[in-house]
DNA sequence: GTCTATATCAAGATAGAC
DNA sequence: GTCTATCTTGATATAGAC
């Protein structure tokens, strides 16, 4: 899907990928249809005849970082064991990972570029968001699903943004805190 | 200390009241010197003689907004009852009303300009949650208290960018398992 | 499908009058 | 302290050649 018949990338995909890392490294507000094309490795009318605006560009990084968000879910379903809270599980790891691997930052500017710019962009991440709420509903009983979910949506937020004040060890417990949390609920 | 001596608000005050705004009006990557100085009823020269630059304005923005947490902070100290996970729940109860008056939105897309434009222009608040961190450890003994806080940075941040996908039943369900993790921990 | 050249424009900032 | 006028830059987008 992401390569064509000879194996080699599309030009698509190269600019995706150069907005991306251009996004992490020199900032959400400062990524231009000149620096993608260069890092892309293309002119920019080349750049312009894939993409036709700045806004078809965005919303196309967008989509791509939300079904890469999808796969790595599904990627890791098999891998966990069923059980109580299984969808928040699977919710909360999956941003738990992306966390670790730079991909994250890389998302989080790209949606900072896609509000500051225009937030209809973010219609699809809204979509997103509820659908997984209602997975995390609708195979758990209490409220300690929801709860691991936003605190790790806390933590990954604080992590996109070069916020987070915890040191690896902090961050270690407060993930061990989570799970215990999803598999053991909220003292009653 | 917001007004002068006849009870009026200055330039610096009605400016930062208007680039607040505009922001949560026009999106933060459309926030330009124009706009601004016309929301404010004044002129670009008159602008930029208050705040040289477009990102002196960006960071007194920051910073007002940094203190108005502070201030709401404080003021619901000695109204709330002594106990465990006090600094947690100051923090957490801060936050949680923040998002209702609006306020929230316009600190979020602040926030949002600020690293668009300029990551470092986010030290002051990187400072303040490392603050927040070591008070709520230095007064409550598990990580509930943690998770807590995590979780309302989770729900605050999903409203802050209008992709909450919580009904007000919900959200009320949330605040409540919230405020019982708070006091009584998890389950062990 | 990609390139170069160019039109167009918006925005930050400066200078100097009042 | 505020105004108007102007400079300058940088960025999106178009047009048409290859």
């Amino acid at each position: 899907m992401l390569e064509n018949a000879r194996g080699r990338k599309s030009s698509r995909e190269k600019i995706l990928d150069a907005a991306a890392e251009l996004v992490s490294e020199i900032g959400a507000g400062r990524l231009t249809l000149d620096a993608v094309a260069e890092r892309a490795g293309l002119s920019k009318g080349g750049l312009l005849y894939n993409f036709p605006s700045k806004e078809a560009l965005l919303q196309a990084m967008i989509r791509r970082m939300i079904d890469q968000v999808t796969e790595s879910r599904e990627a890791l379903r098999p891998q966990l064991k069923p059980g109580p809270n299984l969808e928040a599980r699977l919710a909360t790891t999956t941003l738990l990972n992306m966390c670790c691997d730079g991909k994250m930052q890389e998302i989080a500017t790209g949606l900072m570029v896609a509000t500051a710019e225009n937030p209809r962009l973010l219609d699809p991440v809204r979509e997103v968001i509820s659908e997984t709420l209602q997975r995390i509903k609708s195979d758990s009983d209490d409220d300690a699903a929801l709860l691991g979910w936003l605190a790790v949506e806390g933590l990954s937020n604080l992590e996109m943004h070069n916020l987070s004040p915890f040191s690896d060890q902090d961050r270690e417990r407060i993930v061990q805190a989570i799970n215990r949390l999803l598999t053991k609920g909220i003292a009653s």
